[in-house]
RNA sequence: GGCGGGGUAGCCAAGUGGUAAGGCUCGGCUCUGCAAAAGCCGUAUGCGCGGGUUCGAUUCCCGCCCCCGCCUCCA
C-alpha cells in the first residue's frame, strides 16, 4: 500500500514517489518573525510534523527545511517602532519561535535558513532571471517578474489570471510596473526603511518575499523538491511566484507534491485580533493548558480540514491523554520487567491499521480510532486477566513506534520522596482503619500536587 | 464574479452503493472505608435541504441553502 497525499496541483490523491528514496527532501514555509507565532501558524507546523514523522516511520529519509522571514515590511516597521536593530528585534522572535517548538514537540527541520543570511544567492537568482530577460528593473528602481514570460503562473492555484477580479490590494496607478500582476523580486531602499538595506547590482535595497523561499530551497535541497507545504493562504501568490521563478533559474520541475493545510478557526469563527480570539501558544501556556494538549489539539484534525479550535476541545485533549497516560502505564506496571524487551518484534494489528491510516492522505482520525481501538481491547483483556506481561512489553512496543509519530506520551515524572513518605503514612492510617487521618494525608498529597487512587494493587500517584 | 475547502449525535470527527469508526461530554455498572481516578457497557432509524438514478444513497447525479478561505507579499 503506497503513501498517498492530495497534491494542490493536481487536486488529485497521488501516489507519493520521491526522486530518490528513501530521501525525501522537504520543504516548509516557515514563520516571519515579527512578532509572536499564533496556533494558526503552528496548526500548519504540527502537520508538517506529522507529515515527516510518519515518513520516517514508513522508512524514509527525510531532509527539511524551515525558513525564518526576518526581513519584510511588517518586521521593519516593527524593530523600528521598538527602536531595536533588525537583527535583534527578530532575534527575540526566533528565540521564541524555537522555544514554542519545543513546547508542542515540534521536531527541528534540519536547517532554518534565515533570509537575511541568503541574500547574496537571492541576488544571483535574479541576476540569472535579468539575464533572461524575465526580470527587468522599474523606474522606481525596484525589480520586477515579468509574468508574460511564465505562462503556467496560476497552474497551481488553478487561477486564470484574465478574469481576476480587482481587488483593494492591487494598485493600479502606483506602480511602475509593465504589467499589474508582476510581482517584486527586489524592493529598493526607502527612507521608511531606515538602515535595512543590501547593496546589489540595482542599487540598495532588499529581497522581495516569494526570492526568499526560491534561493533558500534550492541552495539547500537543490533544484528539485519532492514536497512543499505550506497553509492554503500560500498557494497564491506566495507558492506560484515560487515556481515562476525556481523553474525559470533551474529549467526543472521544482516542486513533486504540493501539500496546504486548511486554515484554523477559533469557537467558529475566523481567529483575528480584532475578534480577540487570537492565540499565541504562550496565551495558551498562560491559561494552563500545556504544549502536549495544544498539540493533540492541533494534530487530531486532518490537515485538509479547516481546524475549529475549542476550549472545550482542549479539554477534551486533556481527558483523551490521561486516557492514554493511564493506559501506557498500567501496560508498564503489567510488564513489569517485561519492559527491559520493549523492542522486541511483534505484529500488532491496531498498530498497523494506525500506520495503513496515516499512508492514505495522513487520516489521523482513522489513525486515532485505531488507536483508541487498541487502548479498550487490550484494557479489557488486562481487567479479565488474560494479558500476560510479555504481551504487555509488545503493546508498549507498538505504542512506542506509535508515539515516534504523535509525541504525545506523558513527559517521565518522578514522585518526590516527602511524597512517598506521606503516601506510606497514609497507607499505615488506612491499614489502622484511621479515615479521617488517612483523609487528611490524602489532601497533604494533593497539596504537593499529586493525586492518590487506591486501587486494588495498592496506592497509585498521578500528578495533579 | 472566478477558484477551492466544508456542512455526519451536545462538541470534535472517520467512513462506505447495502444499512453509521473513534475521542470528549452524559448515563449505568465495577472497583473503593469514603472518595477520586480508572475500567467496562450504553447513547445518531440518522449523515445541510429538495429532487433523481438504484432492489437499496449518508455515499452517485442535478438543483439549492449555509459556513470558511484565496483572488497579487496572512500558516
Amino acid at each position: 500500500m503506497p503513501i498517498r497525499f492530495t497534491d494542490t496541483y493536481s487536486r488529485q490523491l497521488e501516489d507519493f514517489a520521491p526522486l530518490a528514496p528513501p530521501l525525501v527532501r522537504l520543504y516548509t514555509c516557515g514563520p516571519t518573525v515579527y512578532n509572536y507565532a499564533h496556533i494558526g501558524n503552528f496548526r500548519a507546523y504540527i502537520f508538517e510534523d506529522l507529515l515527516q514523522r510518519h515518513l520516517e516511520a514508513r522508512g524514509f529519509d527525510v531532509l527539511r527545511v524551515m525558513n525564518l522571514t526576518d526581513v519584510d515590511d511588517k518586521t521593519i516597521r516593527n524593530s523600528l517602532a521598538s527602536g531595536q536593530r533588525l537583527n535583534d528585534f527578530t532575534a527575540i522572535y526566533k528565540a521564541a519561535f524555537f522555544a514554542d517548538l519545543d513546547a508542542l514537540r515540534i521536531k527541528r527541520a534540519q536547517h532554518f535558513p534565515a533570509a537575511t543570511d541568503y541574500v547574496p544567492q537571492m541576488i544571483d537568482m535574479i541576476r540569472d532571471l535579468e539575464a533572461k530577460g524575465i526580470a527587468y528593473q522599474a523606474d522606481d528602481k525596484s525589480v520586477y517578474f515579468r509574468l508574460s514570460k511564465y505562462p503556467d503562473y496560476g497552474k497551481l492555484a488553478h487561477l486564470n489570471l484574465d478574469e481576476l477580479r480587482p481587488s483593494g490590494r492591487i494598485r493600479n496607478d502606483d506602480y511602475e510596473k509593465e504589467s499589474i500582476g508582476d510581482f517584486a523580486l527586489w524592493k529598493a531602499w526607502d527612507k521608511a526603511d531606515g538602515d535595512v538595506r543590501w547593496e546589489s547590482p540595482w542599487g540598495p535595497g532588499r529581497p522581495g518575499w516569494h526570492i526568499e523561499c526560491s534561493a533558500m530551497a534550492t541552495a539547500l535541497l537543490g533544484p528539485e523538491l519532492d514536497i512543499h507545504c505550506g497553509g492554503v493562504d500560500n498557494i497564491f501568490p506566495h507558492h506560484e511566484a515560487e515556481i515562476a521563478q525556481s523553474e525559470c533559474c533551474t529549467g526543472k520541475k521544482f516542486v513533486r507534491t504540493w501539500l496546504h493545510c486548511a486554515h484554523l478557526m477559533v469557537e467558529g469563527e475566523k481567529m483575528a485580533k480584532s475578534a480577540g480570539n487570537f492565540f499565541t501558544l504562550r496565551d495558551l501556556l498562560d491559561k494552563g493548558w500545556t504544549g502536549r494538549e495544544v498539540r493533540y489539539v492541533l494534530l487530531t484534525v486532518n490537515y485538509r480540514l479547516p481546524l475549529n479550535f475549542t476550549f472545550e476541545g482542549l479539554a477534551g485533549a486533556r481527558a483523551a491523554l490521561q486516557r492514554l497516560d493511564e493506559w501506557t502505564a498500567r501496560l508498564a506496571d503489567h510488564a513489569g520487567e517485561k519492559s527491559e524487551v520493549r523492542n522486541q518484534k511483534s505484529e500488532i494489528p491496531r498498530v498497523e491499521a494506525f500506520f495503513a491510516a496515516l499512508d492514505d492522505d495522513l487520516n489521523i482520525s482513522g489513525a486515532m480510532g485505531a488507536l483508541f481501538d487498541l487502548v479498550r481491547e487490550s484494557n479489557a483483556t488486562l481487567d479479565r486477566g488474560d494479558l500476560t506481561p510479555a504481551q504487555a512489553a509488545a503493546l508498549l512496543a507498538g505504542w512506542q513506534r506509535v508515539d515516534a509519530v504523535l509525541a504525545i506520551e506523558r513527559d517521565a515524572v518522578t514522585v518526590p520522596a516527602e511524597v512517598h513518605a506521606l503516601v506510606e503514612q497514609r497507607q499505615a492510617a488506612r491499614a489502622a482503619k484511621d479515615w479521617p487521618g488517612s483523609d487528611r494525608l490524602r489532601d497533604a498529597i494533593a497539596a504537593a500536587g499529586w493525586i492518590v487512587k487506591d486501587t486494588k494493587d495498592g496506592p497509585k500517584l498521578t500528578p495533579r
